[in-house]
DNA sequence: CTGCTTGCAAAGGCTTTGCAGAACA
DNA sequence: TGTTCTGCAAAGCCTTTGCAAGCAG
C-alpha cells in the first residue's frame, strides 16, 4: 500500500500520521497476516529503523482501539494481532504459535440468549486449538 | 472435600499426593470457579502457609496436563483456570476480570468441516467479551 | 509555538528456573 | 535410600512507563 494510501486511511481513524504510523501501518496492511509485537518490530525496521518497541507497543494499542487491527487473545504467552477485522475466527497450532483464519460460511454459532444483567456482547471469538493428527492423547 | 476423597482423586490421575498438592486440589475442587495463580495461592494459605508461589504454579501446570483443572487464555494479563474441566464455554467481563460459564445449552457451534493438513482439534474454546449494556460505542 | 509523539532505559507484573533441603515410596 | 517435590530468590519475558528531545499542525 502506498503511503498516501496509508496516510488516508489513518485520518480516516482520527489518527495523526507520522512517519512511524505510516510506516507501521503500511506492513500491518500490505497483507492479511497475524502477528506479534516483536514479528511486527522486526517486520517494520527491515529496511532501516523506524521505530522503538516503545512506539510499536504503542501504536498497536491505539490501532487496535481505533479499529484499525484487532487484538487475538489465544496464546498464553503473548499477544498476537490480526491485520483484518472482519469478524471471523481462528485455528491455532500451539506447537508452530500459527494461527489460522477459519472462513465465515466454514463455522456457525449459536449464540445464548440469556447475558449476565446490565452487560452486552462486545465480542465472540472461538479459538481451535489444533495438534498433530497421528499425537494419541493418553487417557487421564 | 475430604482429605481422603482429594487423595483419591490425585491418585486416579497418577499425581502423588503430597501435602501441597493435597490441600491446593482441595481447594480448587471445593467449588465450581474460575481462579489465576495468584487467586490460588491467597486461597491455599488462607489457613496458614502451605504452598509457595512456585508451587502454585508448578502445581497448575501439572494439574492441567493431568486434566484436572483447564487452563484458559481469555485475559491478556494473566492465564486463569477452571476448576470445571466439562467442555463448556465463557463469558468473559473485562471491567472486572470477571468469567461466567455458559451453559452448553444455551450455544450451539457447528465446526468447521476442512482442518489445515495433518491436524486434529485438540480444543474448542469459546469466549464472549461483554461490555455494559447502556455503553455505546463511538463510531471509528 | 504548543501539544502530541518518539525513544531509551528502567520498571513492572506474571511466570519460570536453579539449587539446596525436605518429603515420598 | 533414591527419586521426586518444595521453596526461596533470582532471572526471564512481555509489556508499560518516565522523561527529555523531536515532529505535526
Amino acid at each position: 500500500m502506498e503511503t498516501a494510501e496509508v496516510t488516508k486511511r489513518l485520518r480516516e481513524q482520527g489518527i495523526t500520521p507520522t512517519n512511524q504510523r505510516i510506516r507501521i501501518a503500511a506492513v500491518i496492511l500490505e497483507k492479511t497476516w497475524h502477528f506479534s509485537a516483536e514479528q511486527l518490530l522486526e517486520e517494520t525496521n527491515r529496511e532501516g529503523k523506524v521505530a522503538s518497541k516503545a512506539t510499536i507497543y504503542n501504536t498497536l494499542d491505539l490501532f487496535a482501539r481505533r479499529g484499525l487491527v484487532k487484538q487475538l487473545v489465544v496464546d498464553p504467552d503473548r499477544v498476537y494481532y490480526d491485520s483484518s477485522t472482519h469478524h471471523h475466527h481462528h485455528f491455532f497450532d500451539p506447537d508452530t504459535q500459527q494461527l489460522f483464519d477459519i472462513q465465515p460460511d466454514q463455522i456457525d454459532i449459536k449464540l445464548p440468549a440469556a447475558l449476565p444483567a446490565g452487560k452486552e456482547i462486545a465480542d465472540v471469538s472461538v479459538v481451535i486449538q489444533l495438534r498433530s493428527a497421528q499425537q494419541t492423547v493418553k487417557a487421564a
